[in-house]
Order: C-alpha cells, then structure tokens, then sequence
DNA sequence: GCCGTTTTCGGCCCGACTGTTTTCAGTCG
C-alpha cells in the first residue's frame, strides 16, 4: 500500500474529528481540539507525516502518543479504527447533516435519535412533514432556516473552500463599496485571507466605525450580496455572488488591535494567547486585553502593544498558526518579519516582447522605477515556448532596446535576462554560448507537471545545475485551486540548488504562491540557499503582487538575509557572477 | 487527547447571534 499523503492524513483526521463530535454530543470536546491541532500541524509540514516513525510524529508539537498511532494506522490499514467503529453507530451520511449550516451534533444526533433521520433526503422529507419543529428547541423558524441552509449546502463545506486569488477579489471589491458608503473610519480584511492560506472558507472584514448599524446595514444591502445569513447589531454574515461567505465585524477605534488580533486567527494561535494572559490574570477577547480582578484594559488599541503587554514580539499574520510560532517568538528564534521596503529588485519580469505581455519595455521600467527599486531583471520568454518566446533575432533586438533604456533610467539597474523553458528532460532553450549572453537566467516548467516523481526531480536537478540559470521559477507549476503542481523530491532539489548557488523563486502571483509555504520551510533547512522573492509581471499593474510574495516568504519564516532580491546591488551581482561560469 | 517556568494529573479561551427560551442551549468563529 502506497504511503498516504499529508492532504490524505489530514482528510481522515478531519473525520475523525467530526464522527467524534458525534460520539461526545459536542463540537467543541477537548479530544477533538486536541484532533484539530494536529490537523494545522500537519497541514504545516511538507515531509509525508504517514512515512514518520511514532517518535518522530510524537516530537511534533500537538501530536501526542494517540494521534500518531492513528496516523500510522491508516498508513498500515487504509483506515484509522477509531472511525471504522463510530461509523457502525452513525452512518458516513450524517457527516453530511453536520456540513449543513446551523446544524450541529446536538441537533444531528436528535435527528437520529428522535426521528430517525441519518441523511440529508431523510431530513428534507421532515421538514416537507412538518416533523423537525416536533424537536425540542426547535421550531418553524428553524425548519425554515434549515430548509435555506440545504440549499446553501456546498458553499460552507471544507471542499467548496474558495482560491486565496478570488477570495481576495471579492474582499478588494467589498472594501472599495463599504469605504464608498463614507461611514467607516478603517476597513481591514482578516481571518485566513490575511493569514494567506491558500484557500479560504469565509472573507473577514473588519470595520472600525462608531456607525454600527449604519455599517452593518450598507453591508448586507451591497451589491451582489445573495443571501443575508444573520444580521446583529456589531456583526453579520453574507454570501456573495451564491459564491463566498463573508464575514462582517464592527468594531470601536480603541479596540481595533484586539478585533484585529480576534478576528485574524489562527483559532490555535488566539487559544494560546488566551492561555498566556491568563497565566498573567489577565484575560483577552476581542476588545481588549484586561486585568482579570480589576478589569481595567492593559492593551487593545494595537496588534503590537497587546504582543508586547504578553512579552511577545508583533507576530506576523501569515504565521499565526499555533503550531509553535509563539514558543519560537518566546525564545527570540523569529525572523524579523520581511517587508516589501526590504526588496530591492524584481528578478522576473516580463514585457510585451513576450507574446503575454502586456506593457511595454518603457511603461514596465517606469512602473518598476516608480516603485523605488534598485534593480530589474527583464526574463521575456524563450524561444522553446512557440508563442509567447522571443526568436534569437528578437533576442538581440530586445538587448539593443536595453541598453537604450539603460541610457533612459540611469538610476535603475537593468540586467537582461529570460525566463528559460524547463523541458520535460532537464533541457532549456538556446546553447551555451547563446545563453553566456544574457545577464541572468530563470528557468521554469511550464508544462508536462504530471511526469512521475524521479523524472521531475532528474529535470529540475539538470535546471538547477545550468551554468545559465540563477533562479528556478515557480518551481511546481501549481495554480492553486486549478491545477495540483509537479511532484519532485524537495530535499534533493533544495540541496543541489544550495550547493550550485541557484536561487528558487516565492512566486508573488495570488493564483501561484509558488514555492508552497510548507516547502519554503522545508527550503529554509538548507544552509545557503537563497529565495528570489518575484512578481512574474505581465502588466505592470501585477507589480504591485510583490505584497503577497513577501507575505508568502514570511509564512515560510524568511528572514531578509536569504532573498537575493533583498541583497544590495553589489551583494547581488557578486552572487550571480558566482554561478555564471559557463 | 495533549502537555508541563506551579502540573506525569488535572487542567484546557471567549463572546455574538439565533431561536426558543422567560434564563438558556446550540452553533459559529
């Protein structure tokens, strides 16, 4: 039997969770915390977990001696016993019941129970009877509720989960209507889109305004709202386009950094928080951290001063995952987080000398000028993509153009290079000598992402070892939510790109965040290696995505010392020339 | 089920909204 993936661990683990919700008659039972907690830390590693020994699972922190001999079950067995058992009382349909929105196990059980109703067709033919409002505390509103929520049903379940990149156009275009509406002060999003995951299940907005209920009621009447699916005086929750919940809070001014903090999550990171305080006599919620005796507010104003008040340094969003990050800031042993002025350069850009670009040279160096960088790599494709990559002839017009333009801007740092296309062997375009003539090379696989793991390893080893290549592009391919990326063995690449001096690209596209953030920690185990942190630009308006390639670098826990494009000009040339010897 | 700067046993975060309740249970995040 093949070794279960970590997605494959994760899904049974989230099974486990929900069948013993069931079994204990409550969502929130501290054996299935326990459960959730291993979930997030697996969902954290890249390694395969199933492949670990019992004391090595036991050593992740979260993963206790029960969990990881129900991971090594279900490596062994295809299944963990715990489940197969409880699914002889309650039948696999009734995890369904448990995805319908405002149905929990107290009410699945009494479906069960007192009706005996296991399914969802079973518990539309109740409601159709007028035999739910027969239960006790429920009535006619809630058979209507539910009657809704059935048709909803889908939207709010873990595998309706929404891409990080259409999460956040939503969330941009309910911003923009709410700051239109004139009565909010301050609008954040936060919850997992301002963790960066890379699929969301509801958008969070936050709203500073001493308006509530003006706030609340421009919000649920926005267009393109679907469905209002509660409404109170400081919150309420929406679907959007029949597509995406989402989420809205009103807060004070002086309570925004505890709403913030609230509302951003991890559910595990705001537990343990909750944990220190109270160690302290203080106690933390979304208003304000609090002295337990005297109530009086310690911090709330600030993400920052309620971190401090708990001897903690600011911990950035994109890692707030209660995996470790809070005993890791404890010791001092958190990077700085990187920010976007930390970058100096963009070492993957395209111009409409590529078939898919689409702003000129001209505007493309303006728009790179304007953003205050120092230097610029222009990787137009190559020839080996028929449409969109430049001829050798078109190779040495675009290089004649440079120069032009390097006359143009004297301030900006302009190096010629190319995105090279990874053929399914390891081979890229061009020959040696053609290829000395660029000042630097990507190179990045756009196609055959389904090749058998050795292969994909063989032809991304072959890249890394190019004399002519300084970066591996978006390493697997993925586009999240559309296409799974390729499959190659991290730990041999990570190793050969450190030892070669080739740097391996965070992709800045929402649609890409490729490296993965598992893999960027497992990246960040190589000594020397170093990170090019690029936006990949086709327009110059896609510039601006270097926010979420910085974000993606500080959720693998990217200190600014191993990004090349975050190294001075000088330090930058000098690693490049290193690996240029051809 | 997990974990240890009070603990190998005994703790384990906090509040809003809804619907059905006349004071609260269930659900959600």
């Amino acid at each position: 039997m093949s070794t279960p993936s970590n997605a494959a661990v994760v899904a049974a683990l989230r099974q486990l969770v929900v069948y013993t919700q069931l079994e204990d008659g409550r969502s929130q039972s501290f054996r299935t915390r326990a459960y959730e907690k291993a979930i997030d830390a697996i969902s954290a590693r890249s390694e395969p977990v199933a492949e670990l020994s019992i004391s090595e699972l036991t050593a992740i922190e979260g993963i206790g001696d029960s969990t990881a001999r129900k991971v090594k079950e279900l490596a062994a067995n295809g299944s963990i016993g715990k489940v197969d058992r409880l699914k002889e009382r309650f039948p696999p349909s009734m995890l369904e019941l448990m995805r319908i929105p405002g149905l929990g196990p107290k009410t699945v059980l009494a479906l069960q129970s007192k009706l005996g109703v296991t399914d969802v067709a079973g518990l539309e033919e109740a409601i159709a009877t007028e035999k739910l409002r027969t239960l006790p505390g429920l009535g006619v509103k809630s058979e209507q509720k539910i009657a809704g929520a059935i048709e909803l049903l889908g939207i709010h379940s873990d595998e309706r989960r929404t891409p990080v990149f259409d999460a956040m156009l939503v969330a941009r275009r309910i911003i923009a209507d709410l700051e239109a509406s004139g009565l909010a002060e301050q609008i954040e999003f936060a919850g997992s889109l301002r963790r960066l995951e890379e699929t969301i299940g509801d958008v969070d907005i936050l709203v500073v305004s001493s308006h509530a209920a003006g706030v609340i009621e421009a919000f649920v009447s926005l267009p393109g709202v679907t469905a209002v699916m509660g409404s109170g005086s400081t919150k309420a929750s929406v679907v959007v386009d029949d597509t995406i919940q989402v989420d809205l809070r009103v807060v004070d001014a002086g309570a925004f950094g505890a709403a913030l903090l609230y509302f951003t999550g991890s559910k595990a990171h705001n537990i343990e928080l909750r944990q220190i305080a109270l160690a302290r006599g203080l106690t933390l919620n979304e208003y304000s951290l609090s002295d337990i005796e005297s109530k009086e507010s310690v911090a709330s104003v600030s993400e920052k001063s309620i971190y401090h008040a708990l001897d903690l340094p600011w911990i950035t969003p994109e890692i707030r995952e209660g995996i470790g990050e809070i005993g890791a800031a404890r010791e001092g042993l958190l990077p700085n987080p990187l920010m976007e002025s930390d970058i100096k350069g963009d070492l993957h850009v395209h111009t409409a000398w590529s078939g898919d670009g689409r702003s000129s040279m001209t505007e493309m160096l303006d728009a790179v000028a304007a953003r205050g960088l120092e230097y610029v790599v222009v990787t137009d494709h190559a020839e080996d993509l028929a449409i969109n990559g430049l001829s050798r002839g078109e190779v040495l017009e675009e290089r004649a153009e440079i120069e032009a333009q390097r006359l143009r801007l004297p301030e900006l740092t302009i190096l010629h290079g190319a995105e090279l296309n990874i053929g399914p062997d390891g081979d890229i375009d061009y020959d040696a000598e053609f290829l000395s003539g660029f000042d630097f090379g990507v190179a990045s696989i756009h196609s055959h992402l389904d090749l058998a793991q050795d292969r994909q390893t063989h032809r991304l080893l072959a890249a890394v070892a190019n004399p002519a290549v300084n970066v591996i592009g978006h390493p697997s391919g993925r586009k999240i939510g559309r296409r799974p990326g390729a499959v190659f063995d991290a730990d041999a690449v990570f190793s050969a790109a450190a030892e070669n001096g080739t740097a391996i690209e965070i992709n800045s596209h929402l649609q890409r965040l490729d490296l993965a953030a598992p893999l960027i920690r497992q990246a960040m185990t190589f000594n020397g290696l170093m990170f090019s942190i690029a936006t990949d630009s086709h327009h110059t308006s896609e510039l601006g995505n270097i926010r979420w390639g910085v974000a993606q670098a500080r959720k693998g826990w990217v200190p600014a010392a191993r990004v090349l494009n975050c190294l001075t000009l000088t330090e930058f040339s000098a690693f490049v020339a290193r690996k240029r010897r051809f």
